[in-house]
DNA sequence: TCATAAACGAGACGGTACGTCTCGTCTTGTG
DNA sequence: CACAAGACGAGACGTACCGTCTCGTTTATGA
């Protein structure tokens, strides 16, 4: 029944399972923007994807699983790493990339579920840090051309400056609830970079 | 059974209702430890606590409710606002105090279960926010007066250097996780000193 | 919300758990006579019960377990022991009990329902062999005056005449399919009775 | 993998739709006797088999179906119509017969599942009732040439004597777990011989 | 001191969601 | 074209935990 509707909007079948896990995965990303982890139900995810709750299982073997993948799909390519000639400018477009992926309503619900999804899972936070390590691995050389140009001291940790960028971001996400704006972008973006620049 | 108890060991039992409160919360703090927050049973706190689960839910309506409270009152006092004379001297003090709270294994998960507990709930997240601006403003003096020394430039904003301070320990904490030590302390410390101090 | 149901009809809640057995064994006997074992499920029963799933799980662990039970319910009761004055007499009085009882196409697929739900669960049929011990011993007695009388044998097992009795009959309920009425039981009766009172 | 099996060991791939229906009958045979109905899943008896679990659904559309095939693969043919001279001798033999094939663990285990199955779906008893009255049939001579004899008065019902020797055998297997012995087959065939032979 | 209100123990219940199992169907590719 | 391989739909199973409700008992306090 379900499957006689996979014959009339497709005519290429090859890719059922590829079409599966894309549908999954978007379902569930937009019921995580919507209601959170907490109120997420794989059935619900499963019914929007117009497929059986067993299926989702049989790929994806537990809630937080899924929703660590379905998190990723949207952070996963967009680390935009800028190239302005000047720590300042690159800071502040790495702040503000930041601050547009957590500072909207959804993108905050689905940032905050993976925050809830890696407390369930023990495995989970193994690959939010792997994911994270990537992160910030591909972040570094905007302070690395720092140096190079001779901005920021030599020896100086490139992790350290983009987690006093990134930290406060997420601090105000999690913790204060503070607002997330450009603004607060652009002047965290200020104070790194003094700091970074212009060390004690 | 556990009526029996409290026969035994308080002839004065003028207090059950604080003695109650208590070992609850004492309880549900040592779940929270040791399991964090998703894993932690109202009915295991109950038990553990030697009272009833109908009265836990009478004190606190919701397992979010429950755990807020337990979380905080480890946290509550703690908050040491250091004087030692330079920006970075007292900047220093406070991350090292919020490494001894959250660095160790017990307190990175009491730590993690607080954001889960305030994910799962509107209400929680509100109290969360008022705890946080409470301890921004009570932190803030720090700021304040290295501004009256004429280390930090007037017109500075005290919450935006406490922020750059706290928010990358807490990154760790919740998603990098990288270690948090003393270490890790005393540089973030040094960096966000140094911006405060020189600005651009 | 059902809850308040209860305030509105019923003024002792006390009986509330006998209430809720014998609804529930009620509608699972019911439903057993009507689909039989395999599409009789549990949440339908709960359903008829006017109870809720896990109601029903907290006291019977199993499909299989529930089912025992409310299948016995109704063959409890129902075995009348005869006292007519012969051997004749008395099996044809028991035949007669066995064959209303399992005659009916209700009867019937309880009946069969039983041996099933036996089937499926090695802890069942260890039930299902107490409760034919316990029904083999209530009817014993019947054999036992005939000796008494001098009608049968001294030394004649009671119980391998009741089985001669009784086998026949389930055989044709389980096995043949043969039709079960009062002429088969009576012939049964009297095959067994010369049998048993006229040995080689 | 299945496949290159068969290549090796058959010359002859003619005859393969004819191994796969053996080699599958067997493993659900085995199955049969080792877990019984209930545990016995197509997939395992496929695996086993060396074949896939849709080549299976393929010939025996339900599980029911397989396994009824499966259980009367065993006692198909051997339904021995002794000719002892006497009736109390052809009754011992075929009791002896039956015991012969229930008795076993694994007999047990494969008799009780063609109940199970059969109570599963409809079409099944049928074809268990014509399986049964073939061998109803099959085994009246006995009681008709005991009529000959004029040991048992003419007008008796073969089914009836036959019915009186089986049923108690499988009322001890389905029903009340009594051991199945040699011993037992002696004494109900006596009993049953008795009666059939000194009426009232 | 004793009555009475408040809090508690005990335990069943409704309800939601989880993750599992197995049956039988359907798709896709391969020999 | 039949089959291997395996994903899928369908639906039930049994579990865990949440939060609610009732009833009977203990504890604290005020008349």
């Amino acid at each position: 029944m379900a499957q006689a509707k996979t014959r009339v909007g497709e005519q290429r079948p090859g890719g059922r399972a590829e079409r599966v896990r894309t549908s999954v995965l978007e379902a569930a990303s937009d019921l995580l923007s919507e209601v959170g982890y907490d109120r997420l139900s794989v059935d619900e995810v499963a019914e929007r994807a117009g497929v059986h709750k067993t299926t989702v299982y049989r790929r994806w073997p537990t809630k937080a699983e899924l929703v660590a993948e379905a998190a990723q799909v949207h952070s996963d390519e967009h680390i935009p790493i800028p190239d302005t000639g000047s720590l300042l400018g690159d800071l502040q477009v790495l702040a503000a990339g930041v601050v547009a992926e957590v500072g909207s309503v959804a993108g905050a619900r689905r940032s905050r579920s993976i925050v809830a999804a890696a407390s369930s899972s023990g495995d989970l936070d193994v690959e939010l840090h792997a994911f994270w390590a990537h992160r910030m691995a591909a972040t570094a050389p905007v302070v690395e051309r720092a140096i190079e140009r001779g901005e920021v001291p030599a020896g100086s940790d490139p992790n350290l400056i983009i987690e006093a960028l990134v930290g406060p971001i997420w601090l105000r996400l999690l913790l204060t609830g503070e607002p997330i704006d450009k603004a607060f972008a652009h002047r965290i973006a200020e104070l790194v970079a003094a700091g970074a620049t212009r060390p004690a």
